[in-house]
DNA sequence: GCCAACGTTGGC
DNA sequence: GCCAACGTTGGC
């Protein structure tokens, strides 16, 4: 595994519920419309990368789960779609300006982690999530992978 | 290329 | 629902 990301989406948008209805846990991760986050995943997010994942706008915001890539980058297919609220008719298959990776479930944690408790935590206070709350596909480094999984109760 | 107006995100 | 922070748009 050579990288470590945290995806961030509105739980009632595609939260935990929805990548547990899935089949095999495992989903894409489509509407990303923001530049920045655009450019990580399609320049730097590789398959096999760890992805916490983030519940943003709801009553307990937090990292609710671990996944994982399971694909390379590829053309987020709803920017072609006209009924898509993520529709843009300036994309052209030619030259897709957006794009999706695929991830699956790796174990939901027991103990979800709220923002709040995260925003305490020493070893964290560099996240960028603290720093920067409204980009949604940030790098993690290998400490605070470490230190959150630990929290969460997991290995 | 500047920057004001407007839109979106997301915690509270 | 409010509003701060930030991103995008578009006139000039």
């Amino acid at each position: 595994m050579s990288g470590y990301w945290l995806f961030k989406a509105e739980s009632d948008v595609y939260g935990l519920s929805h990548l547990l209805a899935e089949k095999h846990q495992r989903g894409r991760w489509d509407g990303i419309r923001n530049y920045q986050a655009r450019n990580f995943l399609r320049d730097q997010v590789a398959e096999g990368d760890g992805v916490l994942f983030y519940h943003s706008s709801c009553k307990e915001p937090g990292i609710v789960a671990q996944v994982k890539v399971v694909s390379s980058a590829y053309p987020d297919p709803t920017q072609f779609d006209p009924q898509s609220p993520y529709y843009d008719p300036k994309s052209t298959p030619d030259n897709p300006r957006w794009v999706s990776v695929d991830i699956q479930l790796v174990k939901a944690f027991k103990q979800p982690l709220p923002l709040k408790q995260l925003k305490l935590d020493p070893l964290l206070a560099e996240m960028i999530l603290l720093r920067q709350p409204r980009l949604s596909i940030q790098p993690v480094t290998p400490a605070e992978w470490r230190h959150i999984n630990k929290l969460a109760g997991g290995r």
